[in-house]
DNA sequence: CGTTAATGTGACTTCGAGGTCATGCTTTCT
DNA sequence: AGAAAGCATGACCTCGAAGTCACATTAACG
């Protein structure tokens, strides 16, 4: 953010320039920023198709690479290695779905009776869903590549889910003190409305499953409002 | 079955005696048998212990044979490479799920009555949940890999998926037509439950995730029963 | 326009995993 | 016992992927 030094640090043949360094040269509109963003972009959505179809540790940096339209040098200039390229990924969904459960954090904490209770959770879903329908992508590699261990270029992924986990099993954990939730452990309820939710989405991302996308989502909520509310 | 030749043909140094050959040597009981049961055993646990603890693709075929206390070179006399053994790992679960949900079949296609209907499904739950408690490991292996593609290790696994699913959308759209069911696509039903059913398993074999075990099955069962039933 | 440094390239090095094989050991059968 | 064949071993070979680097190209800035 504070800009300590000059665009760059002038001098004569030190670093080899192994790294992209952190502070961009001169222009922020100019050809080196733009051509930067373009082959990040070209990147991850090169890694991102890939990994999808080929399932992450079967794509090598090559491939990446040259899908990306690149020599596999410069992908070391842009991410440190696979691991870093599926966090750039995760990122911007990461993101997304920590603020509107934070969000709701704050609005629960706020609130003083059960309709405005009632207002975050939905506020909520209604996040969720945008970040969904912004990056299916991203959401179905998750689903995909999450559970599964080892290979350590799928640890932002699991870090996700943990959090992620963690974070709605809190959330049920408050709804049910409320008494908003039938007698069921929230650990119960909250695991079975994720299994339930990603089992489907995977579906509907993998295999185009619901003919009719709408009566499926109505089935989802009655069955949820059914079966734990 | 039929016993065409006697226990090994006698050839003057023939074959090199690449891979194991398909009739065993002649005691049924006696050493020889004894031995490849116990290194076969040796090979499928190791496998399991490590696929679990690290994932598929990033244990390999020295790991597994260093585990199992054997030499690489034996790992291929016994399997054809790391999918054959994730083959062998999920065999007995794949044989004892299918045989329990054709079992249902032909009960379901034999009833004339709901209560008779009632009863195969409530049978072929049971027998489901044998087959987890016989197999817990397997059934874990599963539930962690088989959704990730690629890496064809994992075949295995994505097939029993992609069959468990349809045989269950297909027995859940029966139990739609006979009237047992809310007006829920069956599709969407299915899915839901297995998603519920599968990452609350994941929660316990993983976390050890709840405290009341008993509490947390009945819980599952009110949200079914109140959810789609 | 000329200098400087970032950016792009792909051949090269290194390393580890899959798979093979010559050799020696064990079991079986006569 | 002794021969025959299966069984066990680990050094060895091969291949492909990760990561590096010297050099070529391009943008920035005076």
């Amino acid at each position: 953010m504070s800009s300590t030094e000059k665009p760059v640090a002038r001098r004569t043949r030190a670093r080899p320039a192994r790294k992209a360094p952190a502070q961009r040269p001169g222009p922020v509109g100019g050809k080196r920023d733009r051509n930067r963003q373009e082959r990040t972009r070209a990147l991850i959505d090169a890694g991102l198709a890939l990994f999808l179809e080929r399932g992450i540790d079967s794509v090598t940096v090559d491939d990446i690479a040259k899908k990306a339209g690149t020599a596999k040098g410069n992908f070391y200039r842009y991410v440190e290695d696979k691991r870093d390229l599926v966090d750039a990924i995760l990122a911007p969904v990461r993101d997304d779905v920590f603020a509107a459960m934070q969000a709701c954090d704050r609005e629960t904490d706020a609130a003083r009776e059960v309709t405005a209770l009632n207002a975050a959770y939905l506020k909520l879903a209604m996040r969720l869903l945008e970040a969904y329908r912004t990056h299916p992508d991203v959401v179905r590699l998750y689903l995909q590549e999450a559970r599964a261990p080892g290979g350590d270029a799928r640890a932002p992924l699991a870090d996700f889910e943990q959090k992620l986990t963690e974070h709605t099993v809190a959330l049920t954990t408050r709804a049910h003190e409320h008494g908003l939730l039938k007698k069921i452990p929230p650990m119960v309820s909250a695991l079975a409305v994720i299994g339930a939710v990603e089992r489907l989405l995977l579906a509907h991302l993998r295999d185009q499953a619901f003919d009719n996308e709408a009566e499926a989502v109505a089935s989802l909520v009655r069955m949820v409002m059914e079966g734990i509310v």
